[in-house]
RNA sequence: GGGCGGUUAGCUCAGUUGGUUAGAGCGUUGCGUUGACAUCGCAAAGGUCGUAGGUUCGAGUCCUAUACCGCCCA
């Protein structure tokens, strides 16, 4: 690339593709301290970050974009720190999400999964996998993530599949896990057990049914007139179902009928009426019908009282044999049917609108049916204790800390965890069950015959695990457990999890339980749960809204880094980001004004002697951008530690932008105009502060940095080795150093302190001329009088007249002034004074009234500081700050003082 | 019902050991382009930091209560 054309503006769509595949092949996502590599090193602590494995039916979402630029941006910043840095991706297999896709190919030929049989499904699964399987990391690729691939797993990979069944022999064989009927959510859909947290409440329109449940005749007690109790249901359909009507103790109303017998309708099966504290008095008539087989607290009740569970639906949610004359119906044909005949019967009483909790899937929306059901469970509790151990001990601190308050929560009230679903994808659970003793073999090798009784008739278990249960041993199952292999030996446990909060649970929880049920250790020890990406206004993205932002098109259009900047500075530690495409643009800008602010400097370094005569003799704006940048380094330094990536983010753009380009830079070109000594020097200064940002930007912005810091090198190097770094360039930004905070030093306050006043001499100025319509391009002369900055503001007087505007000729600095001179206009910065001329610029009547305002706010806060100062304020604050107060104080008092007398001229 | 978060400029949001004139981006208004950058520059207008109490010399920041919005769990 020849040095001299830099285009204009940053071509981000070929810098990208570049410099992301010289990083790949480079080898620079490798860790740098590898067990599989010669010169190997046990004792360097390496940095370790296990990707949220993407799913394989994905496409590259908003939310994949958060965590990958987090994570890079968290294993660039180590890598930089010379640490060995490990970034481990994946994609897990997606049971239901990846069989739905096929299946939907299926139907495209007419068939069916049950049409071709398990084994072809399975092959054309697999065959799907490799055909769609690479288009998510391939995206992921283009956000930068600087992961190794060559370690790259997938959940059903051999290696991993060894580990899920490792886990799953080792969990039964400890007794964690059981097989048996319970109270599972189904999707009749998907015919399949589904997750708690996979189902949503949704509030719907509905009603609530009042009923009459009679009493068996042969009990009507002589002289009770009351022959029935009044129901309410907001599901008649499971009336089918109803194994008792419940009745709070003490609730005098129904206390006489406890212990008797109803009938339930159409069927006529008999009844107990039960008494439970559980029953809501208020709610309804204050009797409960009780079904087991369909609600999950009637099914609590139910075990209580040792009730019949009756299932009346089958696995398509339709009626049962149970359900007499509706079997074969829908569930909501059934219950239109049944109210009916019920009404017919004379046993209903009255319909009132109710609003519903309706418990739908997450994916499609379907109503779930709590059905009972012979699932595979863990035993959780002994998992969950440890879980909460290591977080309540600190070996697993979350950030932010709020969330660990979540966590306790649902830890402590977990149910245990159902983990067979009725799929084909995923990995199938290792047992088998023996035809002739009906027992069961797990094993974690396929056996060919039974384990208790040794016959050959055996059959696998159909089901399959969920797939959080492979999920939740990735941290160490992408390291080769339950091998001991080296790569788990040095980078376990991990580092950082970093993932969304809302799957705190899904995951999370679950690789901490794991981690600790099989490698006796953490998974990580720092939990960073970042927030949803919302619309521009807050709304959730969603298809149907049609406000989802394609971060590829995002991308495309604006270049990653843009996207990248917006999403990391934009939000804080769990709190949600509203993404607005405008702000992205503005980051666009912002790596635009990076590259040519690089263009800047190289051209500088081109333009300026190639060495020095003489030791360096730092100008006051060579002086104050070092400080700055030093303080800058401090202050990322001390964010990124405390996780504050945004704001440390923040600060780098407003330096980058607000001090080195508008400031520095203004003044760089005054002194590079000089030549000689000054010239090398401020290209020096120039090039080690742009170095130092695009080291600190790195980890945000990747690309540019990475493209501009080659340029700057190549530059540097031909030009004039000696505004090299101390240490020599690194081969590339990616593993260049990162900068290290040093101490203040005692003159950076004096510098910064001094150099503000140039700034709001500067600021002034131009605001008046603004104010007043004086075209930026015409040149002034000025009248600078200072007592206290006289030498400062004359060696500054150059830079003042530029960037103000000034006629550097007619430019007057002068120590003090025995009178005001003719027809100009005055303004005060502190112990400074400025005369313009007003040249019939400006109406004296007007000048006068900014006077006057500027007079009054002065004499405010002059009364605001004295009534400060007499309070108890002086003598309970620290010295420092009343003393600060004080000169403040000071300032002022000689501001009102200069524009008296300006208003007495 | 329990828990958590939010409420700061027209909009979207920063503001983490409390330090005394509250910031940014976008939008609006005015002015400005032949060498780093119009993907820009220089300025301006715009805020009783949800409300009410409290702690403190000092509160956007800490405490209590409360309103509204949102999320999670049941």
């Amino acid at each position: 690339m020849a040095e001299h054309s830099l285009p204009k503006a940053y071509d981000f769509v070929t810098t990208e593709q570049n410099i992301y595949s010289w990083w790949e092949t480079k080898g620079f996502f490798k860790p740098s301290n590898d067990p599989q590599k010669p010169g190997f090193d046990a004792k360097k602590k390496p940095f370790v970050i296990s990707i949220p494995p993407a799913n394989v039916t994905g496409e590259l979402h908003l939310g994949h974009a958060m965590f990958v630029s987090m994570e890079d941006l968290m294993i660039r910043y180590h890598r930089m720190k010379g640490i060995p840095t490990l970034w481990v991706p994946g994609i897990d297999h997606a049971g239901i999400a990846t069989q739905l896709q096929v299946e939907k190919a299926l139907a495209k030929e007419n068939l069916t999964r049950e049409q071709i049989g398990r084994e072809e499904f399975l092959r054309r699964t697999w065959a799907w996998k490799e055909k769609y399987g690479g288009i998510i990391t391939s995206q992921i690729r283009r956000l930068g993530a600087s992961c190794d691939w060559d370690r790259e797993r997938f959940t059903m990979d051999e290696g991993l599949s060894h580990a899920v069944r490792e886990a799953f022999v080792r969990l039964y064989e400890r007794g964690l896990i059981y097989r048996g009927p319970r109270l599972i959510n189904w999707s009749p859909g998907l015919k399949t057990a589904v997750s708690d947290l996979e189902v949503e409440y949704s509030e719907e329109p509905g009603k609530l049914y009042y009923f009459k449940y009679m009493f068996a005749s042969e009990e009507m007690p002589p002289g009770d007139n009351m022959d029935y109790i009044s129901v309410a249901t907001t599901r008649p359909e499971t009336i089918l179902g109803d194994t008792a009507v419940a009745v709070h103790p003490d609730d005098p109303r129904y206390q006489r009928f406890i212990g008797r017998k109803v009938v339930v309708p159409i069927l006529n099966r008999r009844i107990p009426v039960i008494a439970d504290p559980y029953v809501d008095r208020e709610f309804g008539t204050g009797a409960l019908k009780i079904t087991p087989g369909h609600d999950p607290n009637d099914f609590a009740i139910g075990e209580k009282h040792n009730l019949e569970v009756i299932s009346v639906l089958d696995e398509s949610a339709r009626v049962n044999q149970n359900g007499g004359p509706y079997k074969g119906q829908d569930r909501f044909e059934a219950r239109i049917n049944l109210w009916e005949d019920m009404r017919k019967a004379g046993l209903v009483i009255k319909e009132e609108p109710y609003t519903l909790n309706v418990p739908r899937s997450q994916r499609g929306g379907e109503i779930v049916e709590p059905m009972v059901s012979t699932q595979w469970f863990v035993s959780i509790q002994p998992l969950a204790e440890a879980a909460l151990e290591a977080v309540r001990d600190g070996r697993i601190r979350i950030v932010p800390e709020r969330f660990t308050k979540v966590y306790y929560n649902w830890l402590e009230n977990i149910q245990d965890w159902c983990i067979s679903r009725q799929l084909w994808w995923g990995h199938r659970i290792p047992v088998w069950h023996c035809a002739d003793c009906g027992k069961m073999t797990v094993s974690r090798q396929d056996p060919t015959e039974c384990s208790h009784c040794q016959s050959s008739n055996i059959e696998q278990d159909p089901d399959v695990l969920d797939t959080w249960f492979s999920s939740g041993l990735w941290p160490f199952s992408t390291l080769g457990w339950p091998d001991s292999t080296p790569d788990l030996e040095y980078f376990y446990p991990t580092s950082t999890m970093e993932t969304g909060y809302d799957i705190l649970f899904f995951w999370v929880a679950r690789m901490i339980m794991m981690g600790l049920e099989f490698t006796g250790d953490i998974p990580f020890d720092t939990i960073y749960l970042h927030g949803l990406i919302r619309d521009a206004n807050g709304r959730k993205m969603s298809k149907s809204y049609g406000n989802v932002i394609d971060p590829l098109v995002v991308m495309n259009e604006m270049g990653t880094d843009a996207l990248r900047f917006t999403l990391l500075v934009g939000s804080t530690p769990g709190n949600d980001l509203n993404l607005s495409l405008k702000k992205v643009e503005a980051n666009r800008n912002f790596a635009n004004k990076i590259w040519n602010a690089g263009r800047f400097v190289i051209n500088a370094i081109q333009q300026s002697p190639p060495k020095a005569i003489s030791e360096p003799e730092w100008t006051l704006a060579d002086s104050w951008i070092w400080a700055r940048i030093q303080s800058l380094v401090r202050d990322v330094e001390r964010l990124f530690q405390s996780y504050q990536y945004g704001e440390a983010g923040r600060q780098i753009y407003e330096f980058f932008w607000g001090e080195f380009a508008d400031w520095y830079v203004e003044i760089a070109k005054l002194q590079l105009a000089e030549g000689g000594d000054r010239a090398y020097y401020t290209a020096y200064t120039l090039v080690r502060v742009l170095d130092t940002c695009l080291r600190l930007l790195h980890p945000f912005t990747p690309f540019v940095t990475e493209a501009l810091w080659g340029h700057l090198k190549e530059a540097c190097l031909a030009h004039s080795p000696g505004l090299s770094p101390k240490n020599g360039w690194e081969n590339a930004l990616i593993v260049a150093g990162w900068p290290e905070p040093c101490p203040q030093e005692s003159w950076e306050k004096e510098k910064i302190q001094d150099f503000t006043i140039i700034q709001d001499i500067v600021r002034t100025i131009r605001n008046w001329r603004s104010e007043n319509g004086v075209t930026p391009g015409k040149r002034i002369p000025a009248t600078l009088v200072s007592k206290n900055y006289e030498d400062i503001l004359k060696t500054q007087s150059k830079a003042i007249a530029t960037l103000a505007s000034l006629d550097y000729e007619n430019l007057n600095i002068i120590p003090s002034l025995a009178e005001k001179p003719e027809d100009s206009v005055a303004l005060v910065i502190g112990l400074v004074e400025v005369y313009l001329p007003l040249a019939g610029l400006v109406d004296l009547e007007g000048e006068r009234r900014r006077l006057l305002k500027e007079l009054q706010e002065t004499e405010n806060q002059i009364l605001r500081l004295e009534q400060l100062l007499s309070g108890a304020f002086a003598q309970k604050a620290p010295p420092a700050i009343v003393q600060k107060e004080r000169d403040k104080l000071a300032a002022f008092m000689d501001t009102k003082e200069k524009i008296t007398n300006q208003l007495k001229g």
